[in-house]
DNA sequence: AAGTGCGTCAACCGCGATGAC
DNA sequence: AGTCATCGCGGTTGACGCACT
């Protein structure tokens, strides 16, 4: 079986995107959607091979991903699905709203299997490792409760966890999802007649250095309510409670839900 | 202050799966 | 049934930044 080549090694740009490349790829893929990963890059102007471009698409500007540090309850639930699936790091990323395979498999090596696999001479068990980091969890949780009242009561998530925001912070196509996202050109014209790409690039605004470092903290949660809301309005399988009463529910969610996963 | 080692993460590469013809 | 094109996944790499000496 034949395989196309991955692209053509002449011409076409490799390494880190640029902020107009992003542009240029979020206001293509705004309009026309992605029907074809490989013919993209020509129709939008961009000296990239697709796969590329799918590639930063997927793990880097689609509208719902979450960016910033995993929460405790992530890292577990990528603990306990890395042990039940092993490697199969897009199942468990599909069970990890807004988290994408390749930053799960990242946070998997980088953090989690140390963890997970404690040196030999290590003392403590996995599971006294697990209690001691749940008695850390609740310090940590009363710690910030005091600080911001606000912020911890509304969403267990700590309150670094977003050090870089997301393309979406800064936009109303957070809302949106996967699905309903991609659009064709029929159905932009038939949602927005009057749209033209100028007005597709005020969706997605110029991106500029303050863009790309600020951060999101919970003293500024108020800018950015939808963020809030859309903790609580994932599809159904996405599920992703935000309160810390609401632990045992988001537990027997992933476990009941995992139709894909192998009986345990 | 400079050098070195390590951790992090975006991006690339290669392969298998899948669908169209 | 065989071939080809494309997509998606998992493994790996390399640049960058930070901490330590």
């Amino acid at each position: 079986m034949g395989r196309a080549p991955c692209c053509e090694k002449m011409g076409l740009k490799k390494g880190p995107w640029t902020q107009e490349e992003d542009r240029i790829l979020i206001n293509y893929i705004n309009i026309h959607g992605h029907p074809n990963w490989r013919a993209l890059p020509k129709l939008a102007g961009l000296l990239r091979c697709g796969k590329s471009c799918r590639l930063r698409w997927t793990n880097y500007l689609k509208p719902d991903i979450k960016r910033g540090n995993f929460s405790r309850e992530e890292e577990e639930t990528i603990i306990e699905l890395h042990g039940a699936m092993g490697n199969r790091w897009s199942a468990i990323a599909a069970r990890l709203p807004g988290r994408t395979d390749n930053e799960i498999k990242n946070v998997w090596h980088t953090h989690l299997k140390k963890r997970v696999n404690p040196k030999p001479n290590a003392k403590t068990s996995e599971l006294e490792t697990k209690v001691e980091e749940t008695k850390q969890d609740q310090e940590e949780v009363v710690e910030s409760s005091s600080l911001d009242t606000n912020w911890s009561s509304q969403t267990s998530y700590s309150q670094v966890d977003s050090p870089q925001p997301s393309s979406t912070d800064t936009s109303s196509v957070s809302t949106r999802t996967n699905e309903n996202f991609c659009m064709d050109d029929d159905m932009v014209l038939e949602n927005f007649p009057e749209m033209d790409d100028d007005m597709v690039l005020e969706n997605f605004p110029e991106m500029d250095d303050e863009f790309w470092s600020e951060v999101f903290s919970g003293d500024n949660s108020e800018q950015f309510p939808i963020v809030h809301e859309n903790i609580g309005q994932l599809p159904s399988g996405c599920v992703y409670e935000s309160n810390l009463h609401d632990d045992m529910d988001f537990w027997f969610n992933v476990f009941t839900r995992g139709d894909e996963l192998p009986q345990i």
